[in-house]
DNA sequence: TACACACTTCATCAGTCGGTCAACTGACGC
DNA sequence: GCGTCAGTTGACCGACTGATGAAGTGTGTA
């Protein structure tokens, strides 16, 4: 099986041992857009800590502020609520957010796992040498 | 549990029905962090593709190249590689790449799922008015 | 009605990100 | 050895991001 296949094909997979779970299938282009900037949206240390604060339950803005730039806060939640991964509510002056729906908190939580499994291998010189 | 807590706590959740499927236990800040992290290396278009693609299967940079400028993919995988998300091995004048745990699959096909159910709704007026 | 509170939006500005080009490394084949 | 193919690395540059402060909106209360 290592003999090459001799076409103008690049390369041939010699051996691979995929760990793959592979995607349920072929997804949308749109579909991949979309995950992306889900994943963009969370891939910042501050909304995701926000995220995280809802996962826990409904707050209000100020609660959620804690110390920070209530501004900044309120420009994280737009951007959170632009991606559709937070829903608010208005109630007398305040105006509660919360996770607009399970699927956010699993993500993270499925984020949280890999990261305590995976210790952040910061440039390794080969994975096999 | 409704009743207020009378600390200077800025306000408080009236009848929140959390949809939070909440977090396994409180996570570290260094785990938060990784996190972010993973989140950002997959909050790009093109890099998501890439993980997709090989969530098909191992694959060499040339392969996935396809086109594309290969010093671009490659600062790509490079950058993956550095947040662990891929691993490479070498195969004489190859280098194929493969996710390094089938758990990063898990994340996409996940993000993949929520990105089909929420259709993306960009600035709503209020979502309950 | 006037005022204070709870947020939001706008404009600005520094820091970061991703792509491109050029130079470099490493493994074959001659 | 020498050249070539496969891929990596470094440097630069335009584009985007996130924080900040000031001004605006809307709601309850005196």
């Amino acid at each position: 099986m290592k003999t090459s296949p001799s076409h103008d094909l690049t390369c041939t997979p010699g051996d691979p041992e995929h760990p793959a779970a592979s995607l349920p299938r072929a997804p949308s282009a749109a579909a991949f857009e979309r995950a992306a900037s889900i994943f963009r949206a969370m891939g910042d240390l501050s909304r995701l800590r926000l995220l995280a604060l809802l996962a826990a339950g409904e707050r209000c803005v100020s609660d959620l502020a804690e110390g920070e730039g209530l501004s900044t806060v309120s420009q994280r939640l737009r951007l959170l609520r632009a991606e559709g991964l937070v829903r608010r509510r208005r109630q007398g002056k305040h105006i509660f957010y919360a996770l607009s729906d399970a699927h956010v908190a699993e993500l993270i939580a499925n984020a949280l796992e890999h990261a305590d499994e995976a210790p952040h291998a910061h440039d390794p010189e080969e994975d096999e040498p």
